[in-house]
RNA sequence: GGGCGAUUAGCUCAGUUGGUAGAGCGCAUCGUUUACACCGAUGAUGUCGGCGGUUCGAGCCCGUCAUCGCCCACCA
């Protein structure tokens, strides 16, 4: 007996138990089957389950039921990134509030404290998907780093690393990064974000060397970087300072003398028209530097503070600090022109949003990717590799477009330290273990030498581009690598296209030959209800662990599968959430029906055998249901699936399919009441099929309890075959007869409610149709008929001459005769009206087709124009004709 | 400065080859007929951002403008 209502508490962990311990997560179980794999993308080891998460796992998983339900052997591979930064900066904080550091432990006990952190409560996030009811293959569970170098998971970076030395796109450069001065290590591109700041331009008087009281006048945000400028530009073309191209002026401040030099990076639209130049800590200035091989002066340590190489009273100064001095002085001076408050763009830290961040001179190991991406732009181009939806690769050919050098070192601890050792006179030995370093150091001074390794350690996205290969084992030549790379579908959010999906294109056409993926799909991000960004300072973050111990894991599994339009910001809260918890609870009620009314699954059934009329319209509703719901899950269309599956089992299950079948149970007819009992429990079983990938656990619940009616199950819904009548004839004259009878029955209901006629009293209906068709379908629906629209007889009045139908509700006598119009009545006559004007303009098209003069005079485009307007309008005939023989 | 997206019912949003505007929530009226009030029936509300264009026909295609949002960019 199925209990009242459904609770999801009491049934979830014992299913989510019962799947895993029957294997079905499994891949590798269908030997005969083709794979379908997707790698999840890896959460951070630190992280815990947010909503966005909730999303993208939902529809992973969706997929991956979908698939296995299909007869596809599954391999969703779940994992974690060990998440450099983040995960060290969890660590060091941990260490702080013990009075600790890093430092003070060294790198050795760091490691292994990172490590106990990690067995302690790294990978909350894997308990928190499984209560989501993710069916990764947790057998296979991942992580970007091995405990050790030897480990696979390691190997995998180091070779890589070594290969790509090896191949000259590995290097080290000397030269100007973004440099976190707080966690004193350089980040990529992508990690800066530039945030718009008030600040000041302010315009310094530089004197001219020879002429003191003549002045060069530049513009600056950055006033404490003068400490550190090489040069004044000027556009060479620039009339007002031609004279003064190769003299000096004195600087300010340190009293140096530097040259005032030509070059067009200056604008004479800006500022002055002059500008100064610093190399040591701008992008722009390094590269005039650079033209005019002016040598460097970095001012900064790598903590941030004025170093000694600046002018003296400002040295060990904090770099803002040294800003209100230097603009402080310059006032004194008299050389401070004037303040220009100004908004500009500033690079801060983009995790934080609050370090800003420096270019800093420093030597790092870049990875020319140029090469790389030509090939992952090749793949997207020629649709070997496809973004839905498709604008996104619009987004990705920018980007790999002009893609810069990828600063791949990070000065941290926690991540793969790069395989390179130096000996004392700064030789480079890079191989995938010490050994191999050693000998080769050996090898070249013609005995053992000692080796330092570079202390440093590689960017956290370094090894998730190789997700998709590492996973499987690589680079050991595994069976898992042979059978699942290369996946079928990544699916991720668009702020990691970057990031990640470009790298994992990348990595995996280099060293796997191959596009790691078919299908990138680029989910929305989740907002909140009022459509704000969630965060934790604007306290508006959902906990999607909260909604799913108020209202199960289905509701909200569901909820964001029909909010899931492809990369379009999808609001979510509580309020949604319940009414898709509402939407489970109709399943439940449906299936508590069927079973007070002993609808049991029978052996044998046959859909395409059925005798009476609501049976055989339900299951051609449930055919079409299915054709779209599969449909829209081959096209990524979660929401149009999710929406196809509402609408079917709300408003045609149990909205008018149950209410048909009532009569009917409660009759005599016996053998009409088996065939309807069956089939009702037929397609409750099918809608719980259909309706598994998105809600699995309140449909294998319900196929567990109702397993115990009727034949005995093969196997958990989980390991059930996707429906599939490709093989079963369809019946649109079911379709036909009970579509009218619904819109009859809406319009008697109708126009009760419209002349306040009292639920109670019964009325008499006449209906006057020319249809003989009609006329048999009210005969045969009569008690259904009554007992929906509440009428108390039913007849079949004298075809009118004109073909309209329409019904007296009511005995005719005074006050009690309403009148309506049926709307199948009125649609029957727009479509046959349609019908004939299509079916002249495709006349009309052909007898100008037909005309010797006209095809000879006119220009082919035309006459193909002419084609394809007919061809159109032959199209919407069709559909037309179709919608009329759908209404008889 | 470039690029992208959005603009549809009071709110949140669907609308996939152009063919009489949809859903959920909310609202209004009625209803407790034994699956379900986490329910049922019925209903009201739209110049589909503005203006042009293509078409027999445009929410959908083209142009343009407006407002909002996002991404990228080294500008003093």
């Amino acid at each position: 007996m199925l209990e009242k209502t459904y609770n999801p508490k009491d049934s979830e962990e014992q299913l989510y138990d019962a799947w895993e311990a029957s294997g079905a997560f499994r891949a590798g179980n269908k030997p005969d089957a083709k794979p379908f794999t997707i790698v999840i993308p890896p959460p951070n080891v630190t992280g815990s389950l947010h909503i966005g998460h909730a999303l993208n796992n939902t529809l992973q998983d969706i997929l991956s039921r979908f698939e296995r339900m299909r007869g596809r052997d599954v391999l969703w591979q779940p994992g974690m990134d060990h998440a450099g930064i983040a995960t060290q900066l969890v660590v060091e904080r941990q260490l702080a509030e013990k009075q600790t550091s890093r430092q003070k432990l060294g790198r050795e006990e760091f490691l292994r404290r990172v490590w106990e952190w990690k067995a302690e409560s790294g990978g909350t996030i894997m308990r928190q998907l499984r209560r989501l009811g993710a069916s990764c293959d947790w057998s296979r569970d991942r992580f970007t780093m091995g405990e050790t170098e030897a480990d696979q998971m390691s190997r995998a970076v180091l070779k890589v690393f070594v290969e790509l030395y090896k191949q000259g796109l590995m290097y080290k450069d000397t030269r100007l990064v973004n440099w976190d001065p707080r966690l004193q290590t350089a980040v990529s591109d992508l990690e800066v974000e530039n945030i718009e700041v008030k600040g000041n331009l302010w315009h310094i008087k530089y004197p001219l060397a020879d002429k003191p009281d003549e002045f060069i006048i530049v513009a600056t945000t950055r006033p404490e970087t003068m400490l550190g400028d090489t040069a004044v530009a000027v556009h060479p073309d620039d009339e007002r300072y031609k004279a003064l191209v190769g003299k000096k002026v004195r600087l300010p401040l340190s009293e140096r003398l530097i040259p005032i030099v030509a070059d067009e990076y200056a604008d004479p639209e800006k500022g002055s028209g002059a500008v100064k130049i610093t190399p040591a800590h701008d992008f722009n200035d390094y590269e005039v530097g650079r033209r005019h091989k002016f040598e460097p002066l970095n001012i900064l340590t790598l903590d941030g503070k004025i170093n000694d190489k600046a002018a003296a009273p400002y040295r060990g100064l904090d770099r803002f600090e040294a800003r209100k001095r230097v603009v402080a002085d310059l006032e004194a001076m008299g050389l401070l022109e004037k303040v220009e408050p100004v908004t500009h763009a500033v690079p801060h830290d983009e995790k934080t949003k609050t370090v800003v961040l420096e270019p800093m001179l420093t030597e790092q190991w870049y990875l020319n990717v140029k090469p790389l991406a030509d090939r992952a732009l090749e793949s997207v181009r020629s649709g070997q590799t496809k973004f839905v939806p498709e604008r996104f690769a619009d987004t990705y050919y920018r980007w790999l477009e002009d893609i810069r050098p990828w600063c791949v070192s990070r000065q941290l601890w926690w991540g793969h330290q790069i395989p390179a050792w130096y000996d004392d006179k700064g030789n480079i030995f890079v191989a995938e273990t010490e050994a191999d370093a050693l000998a080769q150091a050996k090898a070249k001074h013609g005995h053992d030498v000692a080796l330092k390794r570079d202390p440093d350690v590689l960017d956290t996205w370094f090894s998730s581009g190789l997700w998709p290969f590492s996973t499987m084992g690589w680079p050991d030549k595994t069976p898992e690598l042979a059978r699942y790379y290369p996946t079928d579908v990544v699916v991720t959010m668009f702020d990691i296209i970057f990031f990640w999906v470009a790298r994992m294109m990348m990595f995996g056409l280099h060293f796997m030959d191959k596009e790691p993926f078919h299908t990138i799909y680029i989910h929305a991000r989740v907002v909140d209800e009022r459509g704000q960004k969630m965060s934790k300072t604007r306290g508006n973050v959902i906990d999607p662990l909260t909604l799913i111990d108020e209202f199960g894991a289905d509701a909200l599994r569901f909820a964001l599968a029909i909010a899931a339009a492809a990369g379009k910001d999808l609001r979510m809260g509580r309020s949604r959430v319940e009414v898709y918890r509402n939407f489970c609870t109709k399943i439940w009620n449906a299936a508590r029906f069927c079973e007070m009314n002993e609808c049991k699954r029978v052996d044998g059934f046959d859909p395409s055998a059925l005798k009476g009329t609501v049976n055989r319209w339900i299951v051609g509703e449930l055919f079409r249901a299915r054709d779209e719901v599969t449909k829209a899950l081959e096209t990524y269309r979660f929401n149009d699936a999710a929406g196809g599956l509402y609408e079917f089992v709300w408003n045609v299950y149990c909205d008018w399919y149950l209410e048909f079948i009532k009569p009917v149970l409660n009759g005599s007819d016996e053998a009409q009441k088996a065939e309807t009992r069956a089939t009702a429990a037929w397609v409750m079983d099918e809608m719980l099929r259909l309706m598994h990938p998105f809600t699995p656990f309140i449909t294998e619940e319900l196929w567990r309890q109702t397993g115990e009616q009727g034949p005995k199950r093969e196997s958990m819904l989980i390991s059930a075959a996707w429906p599939d009548y490709s093989k079963i004839a369809r019946d649109t004259a079911a379709a036909s007869e009970m579509n009218w009878v619904k819109s009859l029955i809406s319009e008697v209901r109708s126009v009760r409610a419209e002349m306040n006629v009292p639920p109670a009293s019964k009325l008499p209906l006449t209906l006057k149709t020319a249809n003989a068709d009609e006329r048999a379908w009210l005969d045969r629906h009569n008690e259904l008929i009554l007992r929906m629209a509440r009428l108390d007889a039913a007849q079949a009045g004298d075809a009118f001459a004109k073909s309209s139908a329409q019904i007296v509700v009511g005995d005719g006598t005074a006050g009690l005769a309403l009148e309506g119009f049926i709307d199948f009545a009125k649609e029957r006559a727009r479509l046959t009206k349609e019908q004939q004007r299509l079916t002249a303009e495709i006349g009309r098209i052909d007898a100008k087709l037909g005309n010797e003069a006209f095809v000879a005079k006119a220009p082919e485009e035309v006459i193909d124009e002419q084609r394809e307007k007919r061809a159109e309008y032959e199209a919407a005939l069709g559909k037309v004709t179709e919608a009329l023989k759908r209404l008889g």
